[in-house]
DNA sequence: GTATAATATGTAACCGGTTACATGTCAAGA
DNA sequence: TCTTGACATGTAACCGGTTACATATTATAC
């Protein structure tokens, strides 16, 4: 590896000549600046991050906090975080918590350690406090941590409404919530979204908790099937329960839509992959991803953000569980 | 931040005791290693591991190197690397390609001037050369670069010949093949065992390139239905295309599986979200991300490689698009 | 009792950049 | 001609660790 030490030779210059040609700070004359960048071509010499990190006490990366990306749902979400970060020349370190508060510690402690710029957290585990202790740009995303800390989340409660509602107007009567995980706030908000719905229209319903988990969601709608034979819709927590309880109503032998409408939430590819498509309240998720990425970026480089809170609506995209339609 | 010079002053000794005490390097007295714990503790230092990075020209981290995290057949071997790494106390950086040589280039560049100490390639944009070039531990997975790089990938050959046998044990009479990409290593060695068996059987058959995309393949689906109405085993080259085909035979009107009988490759849990379940050549995912993994972390730690190629076996799961099966 | 080895610790250089400061040149302005 | 400021560049300290080397003390051996 050739270093600052060694193009300053070879261009006859001093280390301190040649930082001023690569950050352009300072005077350098046309000549000096010449022999130095064709010192640095002929060398093929490549500045060292690391040393430039320890004096700035900043690394140029950016981390990734989430519960677990083989959930569908955050690729999507990791991808637009990279794509931002790459464009303005971050790098994104990941990692995978599990929603287990240990693992988490110890993330940030390492993240520390590394000088990382940033972080955005999609995850919760941690009293907020502890968030603020960490004196670093944060940004949350798809979870709320606090009125301080820039959020990007979608209308879930709405979206809850939404869908609700979506069931009622195709003629439900007897509506299931498979509500995602206790204390996550999403599963909470859509929830919330659910019972006004069916609160206001006075209608039958009842909820049962599947988290964000297909095979759970299975079990329980085979089990409020037991309880309840005659529910018509199911507003599922998200796109891979909706997934479970089709796969529950396909062996209870339930049509889809016809005796049974389901909608998901979420709008991963999973839901136009199925047949019949899922349909599902569509979250803008590479577009909350890149925003969650810019927000950070923009904190990180003294930037004034405008807004802490983002909602990005969400559209309800209808398909074959909850009507018959051309594919 | 507390530094070690701050450690230092208050245990009453110097930089380099403290040091040793941390390293467990050298002579220390029970007294002081004692009173620079303490001070420690107090102080809550943390060791920076930017200025260790420096010295050591070496970082704690791996990258990832992938084509698309929202490419389902990635996030869970990503999450697998993670896991290793994480264990071994490794650090990931995740980098998405797109199968585009520029911005592997970018990556390589940054990565080097970052010393992360490995990296793990799903990609294989460029010359084979070039990875050499780099000078760093690196690990092919699910991609084949050159002899003397360790690799880990699955048996596709062999996963292609018994997927395309299963359909024929089905009774299939003309198959059809929806290969993957050209030039991308799993996807041709899949065809090669498709091809393999088709030939050996004697039995009528067609290839069609769909790529790795669902809904590439629902389009090549209907020409292919279009060209070839007797088509009745469809062998997709990964789990997306079989979605992508099964979309196309739902709208085709196409029942399956008692006219048509599909099989996908990867095992990716999509497939068994599926109703019918997708029948598949199911690959070990995590085994193989956590063994790229840690055939990594053994270069990096220096320590002897036994195998260079891994190879694991693949898995027939029958579900539901070729055989009628209880859920 | 002296040579030798093991123990203990500090000093300073180093990793590869960045930058405050000192110094020097040169041209414009008084 | 002398002052002043823009321009140019080098020296050295610094970021926060690690370690070779020097030095000092104590224990062991002969």
């Amino acid at each position: 590896m050739t270093t600052m030490k060694d193009v300053a030779k070879h261009a006859g210059v001093s280390k301190a000549t040649v930082s001023r040609v690569l950050n352009k700070k300072g005077y350098v004359s046309k000549e000096a600046e010449a022999s130095v960048l064709k010192s640095i071509k002929e060398l093929n010499y490549q500045p060292n991050s690391v040393a430039r990190s320890l004096y700035h006490k900043t690394s140029g990366m950016i981390a990734l906090v989430l519960p677990d990306i083989s959930n569908p749902f955050f690729p999507e979400l990791a991808r637009a975080v990279e794509d931002v970060a790459l464009a303005y020349g971050y790098t994104v370190v990941f990692c995978n918590t599990d929603e287990e508060i240990e693992k988490e510690k110890r993330y940030f402690e390492a993240l520390q350690q590394k000088y990382v710029d940033g972080i955005i957290l999609s995850t919760s585990s941690q009293a907020p406090d502890e968030y603020h202790k960490l004196d670093l740009p944060l940004v949350a995303l798809d979870r709320f941590l606090g009125e301080n800390i820039p959020t990007v989340v979608s209308e879930n409660k709405r979206g809850g409404e939404l869908a609700t509602q979506h069931l009622l107007d195709n003629g439900c009567k007897n509506l299931a919530h498979l509500r995602g995980p206790e204390g996550v706030g999403p599963a909470e908000d859509r929830l919330e979204g659910f019972r006004k719905v069916v609160s206001k229209e006075k209608c039958s319903y009842t909820v049962r908790t599947a988290g964000f988990d297909m095979e759970r969601a299975k079990q329980e709608t085979y089990k409020l099937f037991q309880d309840k034979p005659d529910i018509d819709g199911i507003f599922a927590g998200s796109d891979i329960t909706a997934a479970g309880a089709l796969h529950a109503l396909s062996t209870l032998g339930k049509k889809v839509p016809e005796e049974v409408k389901v909608i998901g939430f979420d709008g991963i590819p999973l839901g136009q992959m199925f047949v019949p498509g899922i349909t599902t309240m569509e979250q803008s998720i590479y577009d909350m991803g890149a925003l969650a990425a810019r927000l950070l970026i923009k904190q990180i480089e003294k930037k004034p953000i405008e807004n802490y809170i983002h909602e990005f609506p969400v559209h309800l995209v209808v398909r074959g569980t909850t009507e018959e339609v051309m594919t």
